[in-house]
DNA sequence: ATGGTAGGGCGCCTA
């Protein structure tokens, strides 16, 4: 079973790079962020056509994530818990059912938190408590999970092109990075670094200053798997060619093969 | 220190 993540920076700007992806990589699960839709306006039936199940989970104008699968999805939540009034779309979770065991999946778009500090920082750091919360959860329940998306974060200087370029970026700040172990060290294996060491591997370059022509990459979109998962892993990867396409997101696909 | 680009949606915010 291929589990694909991809912040595709607006659907409805995207749906044709994304139905072109859908159709050459055929992944069985994909977690979207950062739609920048309502679910009424989510381009559904361009997916559903090319045999996808499709659950949103929108916001107007900002944010917004999404599951995709060919199987169907069951269970069905929508929203981080740990805080009624935080309205921002960032979490959705589905149960998908493999031929040898059930996955439970969490799409996410973590805060930016810049300009930090500030109070968007303050709230990137109480998202991410929130998250390992959930991610003890996950745990404690002792099945193939993961969490995959974007996690604005970028985990090592080893992740970044310029890494003193990102010193005092939230998504590279040393509270940012000590949360993003925190839940991390929990017991989750990020599944691109596991089979992928060394330096070089990014999924994001900015649209602006030719970060692309310049390889000026950072990698903050990530999978973290439980154990159970991590047992099941067979491969994963990154779709850097994307951002070459026309009209590309400034993230790439990244994916993970689970023999599940 | 600034500005460079993109999406959503129409003045300006978010990234």
């Amino acid at each position: 079973m291929r589990i694909a993540s991809y912040n595709i920076n607006g659907v409805k700007a995207r749906i044709t790079a994304l139905t072109r992806w859908l159709e050459a990589q055929t992944p069985d699960v994909v977690v979207l962020q950062e739609i920048k839709s309502v679910d009424e306006g989510f381009p559904r039936e361009a997916i559903e056509d090319l045999g996808y199940n499709v659950e949103t989970h929108g916001q107007k104008g900002f944010n917004g994530v999404a599951i995709l699968s060919r199987s169907p999805l069951e269970d069905v939540t929508r929203g981080l818990p740990g805080d009624e009034a935080d309205e921002q779309a960032r979490w959705i979770e589905a149960t998908v059912v493999g031929p040898k065991d059930a996955l439970r999946v969490c799409g996410l778009y973590l805060p930016n938190g810049n300009p930090a500090p500030g109070p968007k920082y303050d709230y990137k750091l109480a998202w991410m408590a929130r998250m390992r919360t959930r991610a003890q959860e996950l745990l404690a329940a002792e099945e193939p999970a993961l969490m995959a998306g974007d996690y604005n974060i970028i985990p090592q200087a080893e992740d970044a092109a310029k890494p003193e370029a990102w010193a005092e970026d939230a998504l590279f700040l040393p509270d940012s990075r000590a949360a993003f172990r925190r839940i991390q060290t929990l017991g989750f294996t990020d599944a691109y670094r596991a089979l992928h060491p060394g330096a070089g591997a990014y999924t994001f370059w900015d649209y602006q200053a030719g970060a692309w022509q310049k390889n000026n990459g950072i990698r903050i979109d990530h999978i973290l798997l439980s154990p159970q998962a991590a047992d099941r892993l067979t491969a994963s990867g990154i779709d850097r060619d994307e951002r070459a396409g026309d009209k590309p997101s400034d993230h790439v696909p990244i994916w993970c093969d689970l023999d599940i």
